[in-house]
DNA sequence: CATGAATGAGAATTCATTCAT
DNA sequence: AATGAATGAATTCTCATTCAT
C-alpha cells in the first residue's frame, strides 16, 4: 500500500490542482483532496504543511519562473544598456512572458484567478510592484547613458504597463486563446506599445 | 432599543463595508458584522436575506452605474455614429469611468478586488464580455456609413480593450491616486489609445 | 388598511392551510404564513396565540366533528340497542366518516398526514382510544341484552377496526379517489366487514 | 480517547435511536446526539454524512429486509403460481410481516413513527405502492391460469390491502403488543382476510 | 388593531488541523 | 510513512415569539 515519496506527492498535487482549479483555493477543501487522491488526509500533512503550503508546492514552478525573471533583470550584464536597447527589451520581456503561458497555462490560471483565499492571493500586485521598482531603475541606468532623452515616467504609468501584461495573460487564459494565437497576440501587443513607448521616449525631439 | 428602518440599514452596511474592506467577503462574517454594527445578528436577516445579498445591497450604487452604462448605450440615439465618432465615444466611456471611480471609489475596491466568494465575484468579467458585444454592435454600424474604414477587430481585441480599462480603475484604487492624479491618468490614458485607434481604423489607407 | 377581524381570521386561515398542505406543520414558518396572507407577521399574534394554536384553528372544525361523534355515542338514546343493531351501527360509522371526508377532505388531510409537530400530532391514536373505549362499553351493554352472542372482544382487536376506519379515510385522501368513488368503497368496506362482525357475533351458533 | 471506528458507530447509533424514538427525527438535534453518545459533534460527521445518513443507517435493517421482501417476489420462481396459490402468498407474506416485527420493533417504530422530516417520510406509502404492483402482476398471472375466476380488482384495493397489513404492524408497536399475542394476532388477521378473498376471487360461482 | 424592530436560542454542517498509534 | 480518530471553533441561517409604539 505504501507510495514512494514521490509519488503521493505527484498524486496528491495532481488532484489538488484539477479541484483547485474548479472551485478555487478557499472552497476546496483537503478532505476532497484526501478522498479525490486516495491519499489518507492526515498523510497528506506529512508533505505539505498545510493547505497552503500545497498550493503554493503546486504552483511553485511557474512562481519560480517569475521569481527568475526578475533575477535575471538584477544580473547587471542584462541591463547592459548598449546591447539591450529599451524597445528590445519590452519584446524579450513579452517573450518571457508568452514562454510562461505556454508552460504553464493550468498553473497560471490557478496563480491568478483561483489563489483567493491564499498566501499567493496578491502575488500579481507584489509581483508588479517589484517589476516596477526594477524598471525605474533600468530607467535610470538608461538616464545616465542618453541623458537627452526623456525617462521620467511616473512609478505608476510604468506599474500599469506592468500589470497590463498581466491582464493580458489573463484574458488569453479565460478566453482560452489557442497557444497559437496567443503567440500573434503577443506580438501584436508589443508592436502596439513599442510604439507607445518611442514616442514618449523621443518625445520632445 | 428600537432603532428606524434606515437607521439600522445604513448602520450594518456602514459597518459590513468597513470589514468587507478589510477581509473579503468570504472571509468576513455575519457574526463580526453584527458585533460591530450593534445589531442582533439574526435580526441583520430581517433585512438582508443572506450575506450575499447584504455585500450585493452595499456595492449596488456602483453596479447600478455599470449597469446605466450599458442601458445607455443600447439606446439608439446614443449610438448616433454621425454624431458620435469613435474617439469621442472612448472619452465620454472614460469620462463616465472616471466618474464612477470619484464617486464610488470604495465600492468599486469592493467590487474588484473583496468580491470573492460572493455572486458579484465575476462581475468585471461579465460586464466587459456584455460591454464588448456592445462594441461590436457599434463596429457593425460604423462599417456601414464608413465601408471604406477598417472595423474588423476580433472579440478578443475588443475585450481586451475593455478588461484594460477595469486594470486602470483597480491600479488607481489600489495605488489610492488622488482624484487630480487619476482625472490627468484618464485623460492620458484615453489620448494614447485614441491614437492607437485612429491608426488602426485609418490602417490601409 | 384595516380589515375586520374576520377577514384577518379567514385570509390568514385560508393562506395557512394552503400552505400547511404543502410544508406539513413543522416546516411552515409563521413568516411564510404572514407574507402570503399580507397580514403582519406580530399581527398574527393578535388572533392566535401561536403557531399551534392556528394550526388547532384551521382543523377545528373536522376535529369538533369527531368529538361530535364521540359525544353522539355517549348519549344514551343513540346506543337504544333494541335500535340499533351491531351492523347497522357500522353502517352509520362509515357513514359518518364518509361524510367528515366529503365535507373536509383537505381539513382531513392537515390533520392525518400534515400535523407532526403540533399538538393533534396523535388525532389518530387518541381518537381511536376513545373509540375503542366506547365501543367496549357498547359490547358490554350488548352483552347484558344477548347474552347468547359472542361480545368478548379484544380490546386491540376493536382498537384494530377503528384504526382501519383511518386507513381508508387516509388511503382515499392520499389517493386522491374522488367523492363517487369514495362513497361506493365505503359502502363496499363495511359490507365487506360485516360480513365479518356477523360470523364472528354468531360465532358459535 | 481514541475508539475504534466499529465502537464509535454502534454508541452512537444507540444513542441517536433512543433519542429518534423519543422525540422523532425532527425534534432530534445532533448537539444531543454527540452529548449523549460521548462523541465528538464534529466527529459523528465522519461517520454518517448527515443527520438523516445516521437515521436511515440506524433503520436500515429493517428497510432491508422489505426490499429483499419485494426482490423475493421479482424472482420468478417465487410466483410459481402452480406452487403458491393465492391464499397461501397472503400467509407468507403475514409470516414474513411477523418475522420482520419480531426482529425490529425498534426500528420499525422509527420508520413508522418518528421518520417525518427525514428522507425516509415516505417509506410505507413507496413500500406499498411497489408492493400493490407487485400484487397486479401477479394477478395478471393467475388470470391466465385460472380464467373462470375473477382476478379483476382495482389497484386502489389491493393498495388498501397492503397498507392495512402495515396498519397491523402500527397497532402491535403503539401497543406493545407481546411477541406471542402478535403472532396469533397475525395468524388470525391472515385468516379472518383470506376468507374475504375466497369469496370475492370466487364471487360468481 | 396593527406594525416594525428585536431577540436569543438553536439548527445542521464544515473545516483545517492534530494526535495517538 | 501512514492511518483513523478526534477536535473545537466557526459558519450561515432559521424561527417562534415578544415588545414598544
Amino acid at each position: 500500500m505504501q507510495r514512494k515519496k514521490d509519488d503521493i506527492g505527484k498524486c496528491v498535487e495532481k488532484e489538488a490542482k484539477k479541484i483547485f482549479l474548479k472551485k478555487g483555493f478557499a472552497k476546496t477543501s483537503m478532505r476532497e483532496i484526501a478522498e479525490k487522491s486516495g491519499v489518507g488526509l492526515s498523510n497528506i500533512y506529512n508533505y505539505y504543511v498545510s493547505k497552503d503550503d500545497l498550493f503554493c508546492s503546486i504552483v511553485a514552478p511557474v512562481v519560480n519562473e517569475f521569481k527568475e525573471m526578475i533575477d535575471s533583470y538584477h544580473n547587471p550584464k542584462n541591463i547592459d544598456v548598449t546591447q539591450q536597447w529599451m524597445p528590445g527589451m519590452a519584446e524579450k520581456t513579452a517573450a518571457e512572458y508568452s514562454c510562461i503561458m505556454q508552460k504553464y497555462r493550468d498553473l497560471l490560471n490557478l496563480l491568478l484567478f483561483k489563489s483567493a483565499g491564499s498566501s499567493l492571493a496578491n502575488f500579481k500586485e507584489e509581483f508588479t510592484d517589484e517589476a516596477t521598482e526594477m524598471m525605474l531603475k533600468y530607467m535610470d541606468a538608461m538616464k545616465q547613458i542618453y541623458p537627452a532623452l526623456k525617462w521620467d515616467f511616473s512609478p505608476f504609468f510604468i506599474h500599469i504597463n506592468a500589470v497590463q501584461m498581466f491582464t493580458l495573460l489573463e484574458e488569453i487564459i479565460m478566453h482560452k486563446i489557442s497557444e497559437k494565437d496567443a503567440e500573434q497576440i503577443f506580438i501584436e501587443y508589443v508592436n502596439y506599445h513599442n510604439n507607445g513607448w518611442k514616442i514618449l521616449i523621443y518625445n520632445d525631439l
